[in-house]
DNA sequence: CGGAGGATTGATGCTGTTCAAGCGTAGTGG
DNA sequence: CCACTACGCTTGAACAGCATCAATCCTCCG
């Protein structure tokens, strides 16, 4: 079962569906470029044989935070949220997972959020000791997943600049460019951007309430800085987008 | 095998100095454990011949958000603040750095923060390629940086909690008790809880102003939970702010 | 058709911000 | 030695942005 890089290229392309639904459609077709967008090819191999495939539905759990962390896994296809609760139930969701995403990466004794399901997911689950083995024995791998590691540091930074101190407008706004970004990061590119989140999971990610969320994509809409459509949203302003998310 | 254990245990048996000022005192005393608190004393060893020493004073700029990352450092004596700045001047203080602290361990191309000195500072100054080429030989080294790396990654995961689902009092209440663990953890147990950092300093890490930081501060002082005194706060009232900070 | 889950919209109110004034202490220079 | 300034901090009053409470709508689906 090789894995094509290929195909990354490949979903690019297709005709943008005009969706009918709230449903997660196009994570799906994005199987299988999970390892190759995060790490060169000569890795990926080396890590494939060690890996077991994972299933989840719509809501299934995938780890709990501070669960005994057993396990790596990197994401295949569909998406997850990542998050902690309070005590009291509030809840902050620190971010979305999608295809080539590697969770678990820090390698701690237990995991630091919960993360589940938004749609179907699937993704490939290593052992935790077997990886670490593998990963030490191997500097150019440790050094790339330093590095991932790396990156997603400075996105938390980015993320506590957004949480601490910027309005409910550029939180959206940063929001759905960065969602944008990121898409395109794993080579899917479309006109209407896919929200497979709710606008709980939305608001509890940017320290808002889901009125808040509501209303300002709603306003958003009515000013014609994007459109919302079933499922997502179209960014249409992008000079407005970008003064607003600018940082 | 934790990082921490041996020296952490050793370091806070240091007898407690009582301060009569707004000095950043205490730690200018602890210097020379830096490394020692983050690493086993074999790595340390391997690489302090490494290391060119730099000292700053209050105020002073130790490296800029987005500079090219030439060098990594290790703080040896005092505090730094760590921050990122919106192009129309609102400010995100990400963190504070202490002794024993690594700042640009991610090994990025790019600084993701700015750091500057809260009083007098002095650190380690590694050179960034040579410290790379080090760290890639010696998978046990590696492998503990990364582990600090997780940490760091999972106290920011800490810092969205607080900054996007917490009030006033509970951010203010989190940020006493985590500075107190903080500075158990390098050794330095004290009645009075040292503040080497202004109000605004705090007021742009919780995601506040500095009016409301005042206040709150004012008012749990009048409540008997804490007691201000000059250059810092007395904990008073632990269970009630155990409660607050409660995650 | 009817129920459930998610999203929207409106009315009201609170928490934290903004604007503004005043205080205390450290540092400086006459 | 004291006046004067600078800086950090505190406090008050009015305001605004977002939260809260509540009702309604929409779409999917059994």
């Amino acid at each position: 079962m090789s894995i094509h890089s290929s195909l990354a290229a490949a979903t690019t392309k297709l005709p943008i569906p005009v969706l009918s639904t709230y449903s997660v459609g196009h994570f799906e077709k994005l199987r299988l470029i999970s390892l190759s967008t995060a790490l060169p090819l000569a890795e990926r191999d080396t890590l494939e044989p060690l890996s077991r495939r994972v299933s989840l539905d719509r809501k299934e759990n995938l780890f709990r935070q501070d669960e005994p962390a057993g396990s790596v896994y990197n994401v295949s296809s569909g998406a997850l949220r990542l998050y902690r609760i309070l005590p009291d139930g509030r809840r902050q969701v620190t971010g979305f997972a999608f295809p080539g995403d590697f969770l678990g990466l820090s390698l701690l004794d237990r995991f630091n959020v919960s993360a589940d399901a938004l749609g179907p997911v699937t993704a490939c689950r290593f052992d935790r000791r077997a990886f670490m083995e593998l990963v030490r024995s191997q500097p150019n791998l440790m050094m790339h997943l330093h590095e991932i590691t790396g990156h997603e540091l400075s996105r938390a930074k980015d993320m506590m600049v957004l949480l601490g101190r910027r309005t409910a407008d550029e939180k959206i706004a940063a929001f759905l460019m960065g969602l944008r970004a990121r898409y395109a990061q794993i080579g899917w590119s479309a006109v209407t951007l896919e929200l497979p989140m709710n606008r709980l999971d939305i608001a509890d990610h940017l320290g808002l309430t889901i009125e808040t969320v509501s209303r300002t994509l709603s306003r958003l809409d009515r000013e014609g800085c994007i459109l919302i459509v079933p499922g997502g949203v179209r960014l249409v302003d992008h000079a407005r987008l970008d003064r607003l998310s600018a940082h």
